[in-house]
RNA sequence: GCUCUCGUAGCUCAAAUGGAUAGAGCAACAGACUUCUAAUCUGUAGGUUAUAGGUUCGAGUCCUAUCGAGAGCGCCA
């Protein structure tokens, strides 16, 4: 519109307005331009000859408001999985887990694992080439610890249980906090173990066998797969040289005898330790050098909680700084995991409370709400509880675990999702027509059957909401929105028994898009639907 | 002490990146079951978005100050 002098993108909005369905705000701004009535014309051409636009009005203050013609916009699954596609797909490797080695997975883990997987499967679902990386921390003090209180016990690490080693872990920790001596055994350990000590070597891969098989058993128990299973100990070696490098680049210099970035910060960013052995950073930084060597990535998300802001910020500032070749990298940070009173996630013992526990306390309360219900599908609803009721919440605030409020179907959870989809797959079921064949009649649709309608077409919305900021729980909240709504429908009239052929067909076929979005939005957030319950 | 994050209904949380009358879910209250699974649905009520200023046609969102909460702050990861 240059005429007017106004240049605008037209900014297409989801609107609140239950009248409609999008909305246009850009005309709001000019109200005092001379010219308005004119550029108004010009808009309404342009809307005019829109053919997904139904109606349209413009309100008092200029906004404009679109009712959406249902049948140019309704797509298929199989449309919808090629429209979110992205145009120019990247390599993203995605950090998460990070689980110790030694230390079984705790509360602690739960939102790294459901956020991860849920931002693995959405993109791969947009078509970016995605890798997972577990990232295990499966090196520094915390073995040495281990090791040395070992040492010291007479263990034979050789036969070594996960039921020691988890005992083990925290009474060594805490030795190494109290106890000046094990500090300085367990130190003098963690140094040898960067040189590479045969005998040490030995004891430490008997540790991480051990604690791999139950590490392995607890996440196929949730539902979680890994493309790599890399640890801190398998970029170990390329530490030397890179130190080398930094120091012959004069990027790093010694401060009280430990190596620090040249780079002005406050705090200063330590590289080594006085006594020359690594830290996370150091390891971390090793980490991206093994990547850039191995995979060719665009991108690095790190799913990895908000207290460690400060030590991704330092990573990040580090990477450009040493020259490292360009690339996107993203801390995705989360908040913490309370108990239902919102205080930190402990057991009656005061230790971390263990993922296989919370499991299992999920289970069991499931169990006693359908005692009638198979192993099967009490596991798929104690791992939809376990995500969805973390998914809802943005990844930033830290949130409550309320199993009573998590396990209750009514509510946002991950059991009323589960219910509708198996009420829409029953029906599906018993209908035995070929619903894909039927068109839908718009003419024929009830209040309750465009409301959902128009809610199945905002999913590319979410979507792009979700891969845009890392926060699947806009496909979470969105889910719960189009399962309401399907409950809405089902609840109002018997579908399958009803005279009105038309109605019928409309609503089996209404029913079975719904399945497939809730289907969908299932991948999306790393759920399994279950067949009964 | 310094830095960062946050403060929205009784409770737990959203809010399109600055748009219209701030939305959901619990809990509360009032209704609907010889059911295609009521583990459901329908309705009512609930708000000066911590406070005070500022920017803007327009602020929960941006800026400043105050109050309150949490987190982090070189030899742990």
């Amino acid at each position: 519109m240059k005429e007017f002098n106004v240049t605008e993108t037209i900014d297409i909005k989801l609107t609140k307005n239950e009248s409609f369905d999008l909305q246009i705000n850009n005309l709001v701004k000019h109200k005092d331009n001379p010219n308005l009535s004119k550029i108004i014309d010009n808009f309404q051409r342009e809307l005019d000859n829109e053919p997904f636009i139904k109606k349209y009005e413009i309100g008092e203050k200029n906004f404009i408001n679109i009712e959406i013609n249902l049948n140019e916009f309704l797509k298929t699954v199989e449309n919808v999985r090629n429209f979110i596609k992205v145009t120019n797909p990247k390599k993203i490797i995605f950090d998460y887990g990070g689980p110790n080695i030694g230390k079984p997975l705790h509360v602690g883990h739960l939102r790294s694992l459901n956020i991860g997987r849920s931002l693995y499967n959405v993109n791969k679902l947009a078509g970016n080439t995605v890798l997972s990386d577990i990232h295990m921390g499966d090196w520094g003090m915390p073995i040495a610890q281990i090791i040395q209180y070992g040492v010291e016990n007479k263990i034979n690490f050789k036969k070594i249980t996960i039921q020691e080693l988890e005992e083990i872990y925290p009474i060594a920790s805490d030795l190494y906090s109290k106890n000046n001596d094990f500090t300085q055994l367990a130190q003098n350990i963690n140094k040898n173990l960067n040189n590479n000590q045969k005998d040490l070597i030995t004891k430490w891969k008997s540790i991480k066998d051990t604690s791999l098989k139950s590490l392995e058993s607890t996440l196929h128990q949730l539902n979680h797969k890994f493309d790599l299973w890399r640890g801190e100990s398998d970029v170990n070696d390329l530490i030397p040289d890179m130190i080398e490098d930094l120091k012959s680049k004069n990027k790093i210099s010694l401060d009280d005898g430990a190596y620090v970035s040249d780079l002005k910060t406050d705090p200063k960013i330590l590289i080594t330790k006085s006594d020359g052995s690594y830290l996370y950073l150091t390891t971390d930084l090793a980490t991206v050098l093994d990547r850039l060597d191995n995979f060719e990535f665009d991108k690095t998300l790190y799913i990895v909680d908000k207290r460690q802001k400060l030590h991704f910020e330092q990573l990040f500032s580090s990477l450009e700084y040493f020259d490292f070749p360009t690339k996107e990298y993203e801390h995705v940070s989360f908040g913490t995991v309370n108990d239902a009173d919102g205080n930190p996630f402990k057991t009656r013992e005061g230790g971390t409370k263990k993922l296989t526990d919370l499991y299992d306390e999920t289970y069991q309360y499931i169990k006693t709400i359908n005692n009638e219900l198979d192993e099967i599908s009490l596991g798929l609803l104690s791992n939809t509880v376990l995500a969805y009721s973390d998914l809802i919440t943005n990844r930033n605030t830290d949130y409550k675990f309320d199993l009573e409020k998590f396990t209750n179907v009514n509510g946002k959870t991950g059991v009323y999702i589960q219910y509708a989809n198996v009420r829409a797959q029953k029906l599906i079921n018993d209908s035995s027509l070929e619903v894909s064949d039927f068109s839908i009649l718009s003419e024929e649709l009830d209040n309750n059957d465009k409301s959902l309608l128009r809610s199945l077409i905002k999913f590319e919305f979410y979507f792009e909401q979700t891969i845009k900021n890392n926060e699947p729980h806009h496909l979470a909240d969105y889910l719960y929105e189009i399962s309401q709504k399907f409950n809405g429908m089902y609840q109002g009239i018997n579908i399958l028994e009803n005279e009105n052929t038309v109605l019928k067909e409309n609503k089996l076929k209404i029913t079975d898009l719904f399945l497939q979005y809730s289907n969908l939005l299932m991948e999306c957030l790393g759920i399994l639907p279950v067949e009964k319950m």
